[in-house]
DNA sequence: ATGGCGACCCTCGGTCGA
């Protein structure tokens, strides 16, 4: 069973760009964020003619969205954070059977933050104390439980291309990583540095100054995984293809394995 | 050569992203 996170940075303007990749790549679940349209213009029609027949979609005009697109019925959909209130829409879960048993995936798309000092970082912090609560309670109900999404942190100074030139700043904080560790102390752990994998991986490139050409880039998009799921982890890894092709979202879709 | 993007909308300039 494969399951997928990828930022697309509007499925409007990335539609055919998807269906492409899924068409080359055709993952059980796919978690999409930042779809920036509301589910009124969801592309449902095109979705399941590509197989995804089961869609949890909690879109946002213009900014924000995320969804769940499954191969498999989708139950027990919950959108936001249970005890935090959120303007935006950014984190939708669902239930979903794997081939061990079933599975409980929470799609996030985590505040960006600006920068630290302001109001914007101050409601990213307030948003992971907020996740990390809902996630203690996620896992006390499923032991097999997925999160995945733009984490919108480098954890470590190896997922940053400049960590001494970035520190401290936004995606680099002291407080963001602190936070995403809390999230590891819950019983989670990062699928991909499970794996051997390549130096300098990211996951994101910014569209200006040659980011990608140059490799300059963050792993920000991140798949942890409940310790129940651990030993079925078979891969985890991050497909930058995407990202060379015309008009790219500047997130490449990162892929785990059961 | 030190700047080089892109999506959105009460849309052609400001906001946001990371």
């Amino acid at each position: 069973m494969k399951i997928t996170t990828w930022n697309i940075n509007s499925l409007a303007a990335r539609l055919q760009h998807m269906l492409d990749w899924v068409a080359a790549n055709p993952v059980d679940v796919l978690c999409l964020q930042e779809l920036k349209l509301t589910e009124d213009k969801f592309p449902l029609l095109e979705l399941h003619a590509a197989g995804y027949t089961h869609c949890a979609v909690f879109g946002q005009k213009t900014y924000n969205g995320v969804a769940i697109l499954s191969r498999t019925p989708v139950r027990d959909v919950a959108k936001n954070i249970a005890g935090f209130a959120d303007e935006h829409s950014r984190v939708i879960a669902a239930t979903i059977d794997g081939p061990q048993g079933e599975l409980r995936v929470v799609n996030g798309y985590f505040v960006n933050g600006q920068a630290p000092g302001t109001e914007k970082f101050a409601y990213k912090m307030n948003w992971l104390g907020g996740l990390n609560a809902y996630l203690c309670d996620e896992l006390r109900r499923h032991e097999r439980l997925v999160l995945l999404g733009d984490f919108n942190i480098a954890p470590e100074d190896r997922d940053s291309y400049d960590p001494d030139g970035l520190r401290d700043t936004i995606h680099h904080t002291k407080e963001e990583r602190e936070h995403f560790r809390k999230l590891l102390e819950l019983g989670l752990c990062d699928g991909f540095r499970l794996f051997e994998q390549p130096e300098k991986s990211f996951s994101w490139w910014d569209y200006r100054m040659l980011g990608y050409q140059k490799n300059r880039g963050l792993r920000i998009d991140h798949i942890l995984v409940s310790e129940a799921l651990r030993a079925h982890v078979k891969s985890c890894a991050i497909d930058r293809a995407p990202r060379k092709w015309k008009q790219p979202s500047d997130h490449a879709p990162v892929t785990i394995e059961f």
